[in-house]
DNA sequence: ACAATATAGTTTGTAAAACAAACTAAGTCA
DNA sequence: TGACTTAGTTTGTTTTACAAACTATATTGT
């Protein structure tokens, strides 16, 4: 992914760098879950469900999934005692989703090591840079709303 | 994934903002890969054979996936024209993994479809901005050596 | 040289993840 | 009430991933 004739592989483009950045979080997420049994889509099911009830279609939207691959998705993580479904009180034909207090257990403490585990990532940096670092990224995120809300 | 009351949502953790930043980057990647019938993961199998012809277990190694997973891997790549088994030279046990030209036409294209669309995502960045963020991100992936040599 | 061992990759069996199309049940609206 | 829409599931398929067992080839020690 190194195509620009202007840089060198230590001197990574941007972009190369956005990418691998990407990679070695996803990959410490990865790992992290898999200490706990989840995958990446059950840790963010969870993360989502921190402080959301949402319904079946707003997770789908949330986790830019299919609607039925949110079936297999809560069914799973509902198998687990991890979160459960509730019939929406307006609408019979829907469901709340919400995390138990085991979920909410697991999310903690994997969030926790996720903390752990990329604070050791970024210790190379300085504070001022970790808090530049931050603000990029806030700045990124808050142009591209990806507004999955 | 926003715990820490010293913050608000306007003013991320580095943690949260290096998490959400990397399923910014992941779903990019996912989108353009789609557009051309590419997983992310076959995405980054091309991505490695741009520049290297590994056996089947250095890709095991690049990808960080167990070596059974990459037998499926290379052999729907492999159906699909994109690349090739070259029975290594020194080892008949062993195959050499090579990109073939559709493959590495596809990647050229894909990898410039990303470089615009990541361009697109930083462009709210000044010039400045984007090359300390570029700095950061490299030396965050330079200490840790993620050595998939 | 050759038996024992190690290595490279595949096969088999299983499960999660994802999609699309068809479906069911419940709500809405004219 | 009948037509339509919406929420979610089901069905069927594909990809991805793992682990354990297996095959074939290399390597090593004697």
């Amino acid at each position: 992914m190194n195509n620009n004739p202007l840089q060198n592989q230590n001197d990574l483009s941007i972009v190369d760098g956005l990418v691998q950045l990407s990679f070695l979080v996803q990959e410490i997420l990865g790992r992290v879950g898999a200490e706990h049994g989840l995958s990446i889509i059950q840790l963010r099911l969870l993360g989502i469900l921190r402080d959301r009830e949402p319904s079946m279609l707003q997770l789908a939207k949330h986790l830019n999934l299919d609607k039925s691959s949110i079936t297999g998705l809560v069914d799973r993580a509902e198998r687990r005692g991890l979160v459960e479904r509730n019939v929406s009180p307006n609408d019979r034909r829907g469901y709340n989703v919400s995390v138990t207090s085991a979920g909410r257990e697991l999310i903690q403490i994997g969030s926790e090591e996720v903390e752990r585990q990329l604070s050791a990532a970024v210790e190379g940096l300085s504070e001022t840079e970790r808090s530049q670092l931050a603000a990029l990224a806030a700045k990124i995120l808050g142009s591209s709303v990806s507004s999955n809300e």
